[in-house]
DNA sequence: GTGAAAGCGCTAACAA
DNA sequence: TTGTTAGCGCTTTCAC
């Protein structure tokens, strides 16, 4: 019987085998015009081309992979793609990690600890060659698993590193100075937020930066007028109508992100308030809704493209033998202003209805 | 000098061999206990469970994938992840194909057919077993690559099946009798639609089947009231400016998609024109927002989940041999009643401003 | 300038 | 019940 070396891929696609055949060359050949060798002869190199060219050949990566142990691949963890802060995050990621020849391996842990550890699992079996984490909680066994096998991970808010560990973090307090100043230029004196969930660390640290920058501006912070929410549309929704509740009601508010704004300016439309008018409102994240909604949301913006860049940066020196240490990155806020924030109403007693 | 089989792995993640070594038994009984083969004693298969979990070792993918000529993963390619539809979809896909103990390999093209080009040779290299495209405009020699690698492939609204290529396609017409007929109800006569982009068959195809709707429910359509509109929050509300413009305005617009229809309703907004009262509007898609925006939006559904069954089935399908031929499915909407739709006014002269 | 051959991590047929 | 071994597609040293 004929060796498996002779016999045209009787099925599935050509093999660097058949090639070689096919223009009476080793596979050796071929592998040196793929990767463009000036040690190969251009007749040679032209002919293998032509072959490539009119059989669809495509190299196969698993090959490669397991050759080489660079699997080419990064992987990407996020709660949920359907906040548009992290499709967006997705979007560039991929982009990025595809302009290098590599690949993304995304998982979507819908918040579930039992999702981050299978995910985990996938990413190690997939061998890949770092993980950004978007995820806050990071559930423990699936963290010592990661430092066991010696992955470069990344992750976000943390403001913890370790070897093979790097952090980035959003620093909100100059931004948020800046987003309460624009309101205090406004005349507003009473600003409430909305955000900040316990036991959640993203929420709660802009809690707190909240406090802390209210603090140096020297506006008051009524304990009512800081309600806790989720960071979606409903969560905002919901914190809206138990701020409205309250007496002495805020002229401003700043939410934990985008999402949540524009589920408050949902609720104050059924309150028959206008948002940016009788109350004004700032987001924070900069998603491309901002600009589509009625009134259009002034923000905190967070650049997803800085912070992708970012992530693969860090992940990128984690690899690099002298970096394994592990570093702290911080990224910054810019105000946006649009039309969801403007004068301080004279007076407090807006009227539910008009 | 001692063979590689004795050295604890240098670096990186354990392998098979290592584990072999520390457990004292052969790789062939590790790779029995990792598939739970009934043929290993149970003390040993016990001792091998120990050493694998005390070391946090994870099988590397590679190496089966190679050896098995099954990667395990599918693709997924997708204009546009900012999309909540999309995102909703890819969100489905990857927990449907996560499930199975596969994988999702993703790829965005942002509409660019040199994207959709690099996509499908990122996906061959990748040793895809399937690829699922919901990008209506396919380029030619992606899809000729493609059909030369003899990888199954489903494609979104295409209409046309072959060898190894199977369709969903959307069956609008029940869905969107419906919805007219909805409208009627609350005595709508004229009624626009906003889609419907020369060249861009999806949405041609919408248009084609509101007027046979139209026609069928004998009702009149105004040349002016069907208004080209990009599938986007911004595309609605430039195609509902240019509605608002017209006299002898309609009193109902249908739009080839939920982002056109809440970019139409801001448009209205600004108009001084009240969504659901002076002018019912009715989306497609049914859209996580949908829920969450004032007034919130009456829709055709056209269920992500169903439609990542569909796709998924119909993969497997292809990839059985007999069933190599291709088929069509239909999938159909669902008229979902919300605040966007209500009575039609009582005059057609609607003041622009209260 | 080109080819032969070994080996990456894993599986499975076969041997013991 | 367990081990030995060949080989999946590719790269690369070494020999020619």
């Amino acid at each position: 019987l004929p060796k498996s070396k002779d016999r045209p891929s009787a099925r599935g696609p050509l093999k660097m085998r058949d090639i070689a055949n096919l223009a009476g060359v080793s596979t050796a050949t071929i592998s040196r015009v793929l990767h463009n060798s000036t040690l190969v002869d251009a007749d040679t190199a032209q002919r293998v081309r032509d072959v490539i060219r009119k059989n669809s050949y495509v190299p196969n990566a698993t090959g490669t992979a397991l050759k080489s142990g660079r699997s080419g691949i990064f992987g990407l963890i996020v709660p949920d793609i359907t906040n548009p802060f992290f499709a967006d995050f997705v979007k560039h990621f991929e982009r990025e990690v595809v302009d290098h020849d590599q690949e993304m391996l995304l998982a979507i842990t819908d918040h579930l600890p039992e999702e981050m550890q299978r995910s985990t699992r996938r990413m190690l079996m997939r061998g890949v060659e770092g993980i950004a984490i978007l995820e806050s909680e990071i559930e423990t066994s699936s963290y010592e698993t990661m430092l066991h096998n010696r992955v470069p991970i990344v992750t976000l808010n943390r403001l913890t590193i370790e070897p093979c560990v790097s952090d980035v973090a959003v620093h909100a307090s100059s931004g948020m100075t800046a987003a309460v100043r624009h309101l205090q230029k406004f005349g507003h004196q009473r600003i409430g937020f909305l955000g900040g969930r316990p036991g959640q660390s993203i929420s709660m640290e802009r809690e707190k930066t909240f406090r802390a920058v209210m603090k140096k501006v020297k506006l008051p912070i009524d304990k009512a007028s800081v309600v806790p929410a989720h960071f979606t549309i409903e969560g905002g929704y919901n914190a809206m109508n138990t701020l409205l509740e309250q007496p002495n009601r805020v002229t401003a508010v700043l939410c934990a992100n985008d999402l949540s704004a524009i589920g408050a300016m949902n609720a104050m439309r059924y309150a028959g308030i206008v948002p940016g008018k009788d109350l004004s409102v700032i987001g924070l994240d900069d998603i491309d809704i901002c600009t589509m909604i009625h009134p259009t949301l002034t923000t905190l913006r967070l650049s997803r493209e800085h912070m992708v860049k970012l992530f693969l940066q860090a992940l990128a020196r984690l690899s690099q033998e002298p970096y394994q240490k592990g570093e702290q990155f911080m990224i910054e806020l810019e105000l946006i202003v649009r039309e969801s924030t403007g004068p301080a109403p004279a007076r407090s007693g807006v009227s539910k209805k008009k």
